[in-house]
RNA sequence: CGGGGUGUAGCGCAGUCUGGUAGCGCAUCGGCUUUGGGAGCCGAGGGCCGGAGGUUCAAAUCCUCUCACCCCGACCA
C-alpha cells in the first residue's frame, strides 16, 4: 500500500481532547476519527489492526471448535422482556421504535439472540456441546464515554456462548475457552494477566478477566508472585499485614477521650499517637435490606462488592454524610462499634485487634482500648476491604500480593440456566427427558485491544506495534521518490515482501525526509527500511527495528531475504494473513 | 445523572469583558530555493463565527432558548 494514496491523515500536534496516550497516538497517528462521543470511524490503518485482531481471534476459536455465526445488532424488545432484562437493563441499553412503533434495542450483548436460536434449533442431547460466536458491533450508552476506543459506547466485540448439557459438560467448554483466550492474547504479543472476577449480579460460580497489564489501566488487578493467585480487586482477598496492636497484650478498661474538631482517621491517630491500624473506622452502606454500619481498620478501604455480597444485596451503597448521621444518630467522624445503633459487619483484619480506638458515637469523643465481646458486642466479621499490596496471598500464604493496573480484554464466566430457563430452552437426554442446557459465555473487546496494544507498546515518538498486530510489518521510506533509481529498488523490495506473503507500506511521498520519519517512528511498524540517500549510493538498504536505536545496511539484493526473515522471526509470532 | 468548560478556516487557537462586519500558527494550492529527522522566502484559496429567536442603525461579541462535544465524580468488553 502506498502512503500518498492512502487515507492517513497523522497529525503533528497533540489532539486536546485525548488524555490517555493510545487515545492520542489513535488521533495522531491517523488510525480513527471521532464522529459522535464515544463513536468513531475507522481510518485504513486503524481498520487493518482491527482485522489482525479479529483474524488471530477467529483462527483460534476456530481451532476450539466453536462456529462463527453473524446474528442482528437490532434485537427486537420481545426477547428481552421474555428474559426479564427490558425491565433491568436501565439507560445502558439503546432502545428506539421502527415505523409501526415495535420495540427494538441495539444489542449491547446477544445471550437472547443466540438462546433464541438454540432454542428454535437444536432438540437432542446429540447437538451438545455447542458453541456459537460472533465478531459484532456493539452499543452500550454508557454513562460516560472517555479514552477514545477503549471506552467507546460503540465497539467491536467477540461475543461466544456454550451450551453444554451438564456441570461437567460447562466446565469442559470454560476451560477450553481459558485456554483459547491464553493462546488468543499470547498471539496478540501483549503482556496479560487471567485473574478470577466477581460473577456479579448474574452470580454464576466461577468468572476470569483477562488484563491487559498498563499502568493507564482502569482497573486494579492482585497477584500472588509465589503460587500465582491472581484476582481483580473486586474479588481479591489477602491477609492484611498485622498492625502494632495485632499482639495479645493486657488491655485497660474502655476510656472516652476528648478528641476536638479530629474527625478523620488521620487526624485522630495523630491526636492520639494511635497508629492508623490500630483504629476501627466506620462506615454507613445501604440496600434493599436496610442500612449497615461496617467497620475497617483504619487504614483499610471499603471493598461495596464484598460488602453487597457478605449482606446478602445486590448492592450496597455508601450513603452521603448527612444520611449516615441520619440513620447512626452521629456524625460520621465520631462512629464506632461501641453503643451504636445500626446493626455492625466488621471487616477480617480488625478480628485480632486488641484495644483498638474508636468514635464513641458522642460528637468530639473517641474510645480508646475497646475490646471485641467486653465492651461491644462480637461482631461478625467477613471480608469487605480491598486488599493492598503487601498483603500476604491466602492461598499460598509464602508470599505478598501486589497490585497492578489493567485494562479488561476478555471476560469468561458461567451463566448457568438464566436465559435457557427464561427462555424456555430444552433438548431431550439420551433417556428421552427434557432437559435445560447450561451455558457459558465468552467475550472480547476486540477494538480495546487495539487500544491496549498501544497503551502497553509505545514510547515518546509513537507507536510500536506487536508485530501481530501491525497494520504492516515493513514501512519502505523512499528518501526522493523523483529519483526512478529509488523508486525501482522499492518497488522491488516490496514485491519481494509480497511474494514473501508480507504486506509493506511504502511512503512514496514528496515530502520532506524529516516528515517521513516522524510519521515513520508515530505509525509504529516494527521494520523501517530507508530506501535512497547516501546508503543507497553504497548499494545497500538501511533498516531498522521500531523501538530499537541500531540501524544496520543490507545488500541491495539481501534486503528481502533479510527482512523476510526478521519479520517471520520477530517475538517468534506468526502473523496471520487479514485479507481473503 | 450532578458539577465545570468549550463550540470562530482541515487542526490548534486569539478576538467576546468594552458591539462597528474576522485574525494568527500549522495544514492546503502556486512559484523559487532547500533536501538523512516535522525547511525558507514570495504569493493565493478557504470561515452561514454550532443552531434558532431577540435587542440594536449595527451582533462572533449583549439577552433567551437549543444542540453538540470535552473534562471531573458514582457504572462496564
Amino acid at each position: 500500500m502506498r502512503f500518498g494514496t492512502t487515507l492517513i491523515p497523522t497529525l503533528k500536534e497533540n489532539p486536546v481532547e485525548a488524555r490517555v496516550e493510545s487515545h492520542r497516538l489513535m488521533l495522531r497517528a491517523g488510525l480513527i476519527r471521532q464522529l459522535g462521543a464515544g463513536i468513531y470511524t475507522w481510518l485504513p490503518l486503524g481498520l487493518r489492526v482491527l482485522r489482525r485482531v479479529e483474524a488471530i481471534v477467529r483462527e483460534e476459536m476456530d481451532a476450539a471448535g466453536a462456529q462463527e455465526i453473524l446474528m442482528p445488532a437490532v434485537q427486537p424488545a420481545e426477547l428481552w422482556q421474555e428474559s426479564g432484562r427490558w425491565q433491568m437493563y436501565g439507560p445502558e441499553l439503546l432502545r428506539f421504535k421502527d415505523r409501526g412503533g415495535r420495540e427494538f434495542c441495539f444489542g449491547p450483548t446477544h445471550e437472547e439472540v443466540v438462546t433464541d436460536l438454540v432454542r428454535r434449533e437444536l432438540r437432542s442431547y446429540r447437538d451438545l456441546p455447542a458453541n456459537f460466536y460472533q465478531i459484532q458491533t456493539k452499543f452500550r450508552d454508557e454513562i460516560r464515554p472517555r479514552f477514545g476506543i477503549m471506552r467507546g459506547r460503540e465497539f467491536l466485540m467477540k461475543d461466544a456462548y456454550s451450551f453444554d448439557l451438564d456441570e461437567e459438560g460447562l466446565e469442559q467448554s470454560y476451560r477450553t475457552m481459558v485456554a483459547t483466550y491464553n493462546r488468543i492474547f499470547e498471539r496478540c504479543g501483549l503482556r496479560y494477566r487471567a485473574v478470577e472476577a466477581d460473577t456479579g449480579a448474574i452470580g454464576g460460580a466461577f468468572s476470569h478477566e483477562f488484563h491487559v497489564l498498563a499502568d493507564s489501566g482502569e482497573d486494579v488487578i492482585a497477584s500472588c508472585e509465589g503460587c500465582g493467585y491472581a484476582a481483580n480487586l473486586e474479588k481479591a482477598e489477602g491477609l492484611a499485614t498485622p498492625g502494632t496492636l495485632d499482639v495479645p497484650r493486657e488491655v485497660g478498661p474502655l476510656r472516652k477521650v476528648a478528641t476536638p474538631g479530629r474527625k478523620t482517621m488521620e487526624e485522630v491517630a495523630e491526636f492520639l499517637g494511635c497508629p492508623l491500624t490500630g483504629m476501627v473506622k466506620s462506615l454507613v452502606v445501604e440496600g434493599t435490606q436496610g442500612a449497615f454500619q461496617l467497620l475497617l481498620r483504619g487504614d483499610h478501604e471499603l471493598n461495596l462488592v464484598k460488602a453487597a455480597h457478605a449482606l446478602g444485596m445486590d448492592g450496597v451503597a455508601l450513603v452521603d454524610p448527612e444520611r449516615a448521621a441520619e440513620l447512626a444518630g452521629v456524625g460520621v467522624g465520631s462512629m464506632g462499634p461501641v453503643g451504636g445503633r445500626l446493626p455492625v459487619l466488621a471487616d477480617s483484619a480488625l478480628a485480632t485487634l486488641s484495644g483498638f480506638v474508636s468514635g464513641a458515637n458522642e460528637e468530639g469523643y473517641h474510645f480508646v482500648d475497646g475490646v471485641w465481646g467486653r465492651d461491644c458486642p462480637m461482631p461478625r466479621f467477613v471480608d469487605l476491604r480491598n486488599v493492598v499490596a503487601g498483603d500476604q496471598c491466602l492461598r499460598c500464604r509464602a508470599a505478598p500480593l501486589r497490585l497492578d493496573r489493567g485494562i479488561e480484554v476478555g471476560h469468561v464466566f458461567k451463566l448457568g440456566d438464566k436465559y435457557t430457563r427464561a427462555l424456555k430452552v430444552t433438548v431431550q437426554d439420551a433417556d428421552g427427558k427434557e432437559r435445560t442446557p447450561i451455558m457459558g459465555c465468552y467475550g472480547i473487546g476486540v477494538s480495546r485491544i487495539v487500544a491496549a496494544a498501544i497503551e502497553q507498546n509505545h514510547d515518546e515518538l509513537g507507536i510500536i506495534w506487536p508485530v501481530a498486530l501491525a497494520p504492516f510489518a515493513v514501512e519502505l521510506l523512499v528518501v526522493n521518490p523523483r529519483e526512478e533509481a529509488s523508486m525501482q529498488v522499492a518497488r522491488s523490495v516490496e514485491q519481494g515482501l509480497r511474494q514473501g506473503g508480507i504486506e509493506v507500506l511504502m511512503d512514496d511521498r514528496d515530502e520532506r525526509l524529516g516528515v517521513k520519519f516522524k510519521d515513520a517512528d508515530l505509525l509504529g511498524l516494527p521494520w523501517r527500511a530507508v530506501i535512497g540517500g547516501r546508503s543507497l549510493k553504497e548499494g545497500a538498504v538501511e533498516i531498522q527495528r521500531r523501538g530499537q536505536p541500531d540501524k544496520e545496511r543490507i545488500a541491495l539484493d539481501q534486503v528481502v531475504a533479510v527482512l523476510l526473515a526478521r519479520v517471520r522471526s520477530l517475538d517468534g509470532i506468526t502473523r496471520v494473513n487479514i485479507h481473503r
